[in-house]
Parts: structure tokens; C-alpha cells; sequence
DNA sequence: TCTGGGGTCCTAGGACCC
DNA sequence: TCTGGGGTCCTAGGACCC
């Protein structure tokens, strides 16, 4: 047998241990960093867990108590970590024969080696991550991505084991002894919905699950929860992305801080969102086929709300902002009522492609008089910021009403040069 | 008063074709 | 009474993830 094995190497409370790297009086406390608008917790310390606070816990119903806690709360601040991320992928790349990055804080390794070197590479990794970035990781060390992923999991929530399991490094009966006490929900790809269903088939814990009949399992799920099954059982199912290939969606969305109740409202904020939708677009060097424009009022008030979504398909794929905010202004003017409460509005492209090469000009769209205007508009970002330049009513001199709230942001140390950590020696 | 944003993959079912 | 059947493509929606 191969001892090639997968490693999951992810940062502990990532968006909470970004801003610690550069407020380390933040360090031993309870600390919450904030969606946009600061509406909910997305993550939460070590600290914050201890005080009962659940990740998308509503900011409002927990600020009151936050003085007395000595609770930190920071607004999200993703170019910060979007910037470390990126480093910390390339420390933990330099230990792997192959790298998946698979979300902003996680990446499956390639590893060779018996259980205890794997052990020693996984604290060898924790090691250089520290040094180079300065945030704590934990590593998962296994013979499958789901087991990799479950490894990581004993490595966060048995301190002894100081971040690092390497899965064949236990006792065997000591591993089933845990799967056999974990729920299945615990697993990565078993969410809430599979796990009540499996449960009405007498499958409760990791184990139940690992000893069930794949066949079965494909019958009465799908392919994915089969896959699971085997991967429990060591056969690797689940292929490895080493680089991602295009997308195949670019959303922009975002809530409001305050309700927009008329249509003209909702046009004006359509205007700005096909823009950052296409500036997205733009960035990605993508051109779309479809755009989804939606719009929604409060899912916690009582009624029925209003959800709006609408599909405009385009003749042929672009990545024209002004065929964008037409598009998406027209939409909503038809399917937005006017009078209701709308908190949130969202533009979904899709049926992507590059936007080089085979640019075929049509002589008689509107489109081919107007260049380039996606690519204009994005330099113009670039040099002086987003809000330097806008198409009709979505070019603001000053932000509207309903934008974005970020109270307790922490400073883009990393991207920006007026926003420079200072030191003083 | 106030409850995030951005993705992926899979499946079922309809449209269409021969 | 009774109205083919199989293949492909596309899309909407479900479930899940971080």
C-alpha cells in the first residue's frame, strides 16, 4: 500500500485570528468579527465559543452584553484576509506534493510518510505558518479527504494532541470509539437534511454510517453521500482540484442597512449592483450568457415578503456594465411591488466564458460603438477608488442610504499604504 | 429597529429530436 | 379504454460547504 496520505490544514477561527495578527491586545480575549452590516457573527474566538455565542447569532442581540463580557466585536475586513490567506496557502504549498485550496482558510496537502512522520510534517507546517503569517493552524492527517477533514476535527478538539492528527497515529479502537460516539452530522457533506433522514434508518454515529451498504446508500441518497460511505472505509472517492478551473457563477449581493419600500428605489440599487456585479465580471475576465437578478424583504417578518428573481438571458455572451444595468433596472422594475420592505438585493451571473480571444463584433449592437466600457470603468476604479466613477443613477458622489454599515472595522493593514500598521520601536 | 455572502455539485423533469 | 421509447440538453431547485 501507498503511504501517499491527504492532508486538511485549516486556521483556527480564521477572520478572528486575521485581526489578532495585528492587534495582539485582541489575544486571550473574547473576540467576534461581523458579516456586512454588521448583522451576525461569523466567527468567533476560542473565548467567545466559551461564552455560549453561535456563529450567525444576531449582532443586536448580543451587544448589550458585550461590555460586561469584555467582548470585541470587529466588522468584516475581507481584503485583510483575503491577502493573508493567500500566504498562508503558499507556506503550507511548500509542504505538499500536490495543493487544493478549497476555501478561504482551508487546503487539502499531498503527504508522504509513516503515521509519525506525517505527525512531525503537521507540526512542522503549524510551525512555519506561525513564523511566516503568524495565525495557528491544525492538520488532519488520512487516507481519504473525508477522513483527512475528521482527523482535523480530533486535532482541534483534543488539546494534547497540540493541532495535529495524523489519523493512523491512534489506536485503531480508539478511532472507531469516537466515530462510534460522534453523530454523523458531524461529517463533512452530511448536513442537517441527510442526517434526520439517515436517522429514521437507524443511523446515528460516524460508524453507523461507515458500516451501512453503499449500494444502499446510492438508492436511497445519492452519489455523494455513497462516496462518503467509502471514504470512511479508506477508498478515495472524492478528486482533488488542484487549480479551479473558471467559475461557473460571479455573484454580487448584499444587504441594505436600511429597507428600500419604492420600485424606483430598488432601480437605483439595481444600477449599482449590475455594476459591481460587472466590475466582478470584469476582474475575472469573464463575459456572462445570463445574469439573475434578485431582490428579497426580511425572512424573519411575518407574511409571505417578496423574493423576486428574475433570469434576463442575453443573445450572446457580454460583459457590457451598461447591457447590465439596462437589463437589470428593467427587471426589477417589473417584478419588484412597490410598498414592500426589501432588505437585500443580489445579481447572479452565469453561463460564463473567458472574455478573450474569439470577441466576435456584431456591427449592428449598441455595444460595439461602446468599446471597452467594462474595462474603462475598472481602470478608473483601480486608480482612484470604487466610488470614482458610475454609470447613470448608479454614479453616486456619496454613498445612498442604504449602503453598506461597517462600525468596527479593523484598518486594511496589508492592501492599502495609507492604512500601514505603525510601529514604534 | 436589527438575522451574511459566495460558491459547488447533483438530480429530476421538461423540451426537443429521431 | 388504449396514443413509443430512448437519448440529449438545459434549467430550477435541493443540499451542502465555509
Amino acid at each position: 500500500m501507498s503511504n501517499a496520505r491527504i492532508a486538511l490544514v485549516d486556521v483556527n477561527n480564521f477572520y478572528v485570528s486575521c485581526e489578532r495578527v495585528f492587534d495582539p491586545r485582541l489575544e486571550g480575549r473574547p473576540v467576534v468579527v461581523l458579516s456586512n452590516n454588521d448583522g451576525c457573527v461569523v466567527a468567533r474566538s476560542a473565548e467567545a465559543k466559551v461564552l455560549g455565542i453561535a456563529t450567525g447569532a444576531p449582532w443586536f442581540q448580543i451587544q448589550g452584553q458585550a461590555k460586561a463580557w469584555g467582548l470585541v466585536a470587529r466588522s468584516s475586513n475581507y481584503e485583510l484576509y483575503g491577502d493573508l490567506s493567500a500566504r498562508v496557502m503558499e507556506v503550507v504549498g511548500r509542504f505538499g506534493t500536490w495543493q487544493e485550496v478549497y476555501s478561504i482558510d482551508e487546503s487539502f496537502i499531498g503527504l508522504m510518510g509513516d503515521p509519525a512522520q506525517l505527525q512531525a510534517a503537521g507540526r512542522d507546517i503549524r510551525a512555519a505558518v506561525m513564523r511566516h503569517v503568524g495565525v495557528p493552524v491544525c492538520v488532519g492527517v488520512a487516507s481519504t479527504k473525508t477522513l483527512a477533514k475528521f482527523a482535523n476535527r480530533i486535532a482541534k478538539q483534543n488539546a494534547g494532541l497540540d493541532g495535529v492528527c495524523a489519523l493512523e497515529s491512534m489506536p485503531g479502537d480508539h478511532v472507531a470509539g469516537i466515530q462510534a460516539r460522534v453523530p454523523a452530522s458531524g461529517l463533512w457533506g452530511v448536513g442537517e437534511r441527510t442526517s434526520s433522514r439517515l436517522k429514521l434508518m437507524g443511523i446515528e454515529s460516524i460508524a453507523d454510517l461507515k458500516a451501512a451498504d453503499p449500494a444502499l446508500i446510492r438508492k436511497k441518497f445519492s452519489v455523494v453521500l455513497q462516496r462518503t460511505v467509502l471514504e470512511l472505509n479508506g477508498t478515495q472517492c472524492i478528486p482533488h482540484v488542484e487549480e479551479r478551473v473558471d467559475k461557473q457563477q460571479i455573484m454580487f449581493s448584499r444587504s441594505f442597512s436600511q429597507p428600500v419600500t419604492t420600485v424606483e428605489g430598488m432601480e437605483e440599487v439595481m444600477a449599482v449592483y449590475a455594476q459591481r456585479g460587472a466590475a466582478r465580471l470584469n476582474e475575472e475576465g469573464m463575459r456572462a450568457s445570463a445574469m439573475t437578478v434578485t431582490a428579497g424583504t426580511s425572512r424573519f417578518a411575518a407574511g409571505e415578503g417578496s423574493f423576486p428573481a428574475v433570469t434576463v438571458r442575453f443573445d450572446r455572451p457580454t460583459s457590457d456594465p451598461i447591457t447590465f444595468v439596462r437589463a437589470a433596472v428593467a427587471a426589477i422594475r417589473h417584478h419588484a411591488v412597490a410598498g414592500a420592505s426589501y432588505l437585500r438585493a443580489g445579481v447572479l451571473f452565469s453561463g460564463l466564458e473567458p472574455a478573450s480571444g474569439t470577441e466576435v463584433l456584431d456591427i449592428f449592437s449598441t455595444e460595439a460603438s461602446q468599446a471597452d466600457v467594462g474595462g474603462v470603468l475598472g481602470n478608473v476604479r483601480n486608480k482612484f477608488g470604487s466610488a470614482a466613477i458610475g454609470l447613470g443613477i448608479g454614479g453616486f458622489a456619496q454613498a445612498p442610504q442604504w449602503s453598506m454599515k461597517r462600525e468596527h472595522s479593523s484598518p486594511r493593514y496589508t492592501t492599502e499604504w495609507k492604512e500601514l500598521p505603525v510601529v514604534r520601536a
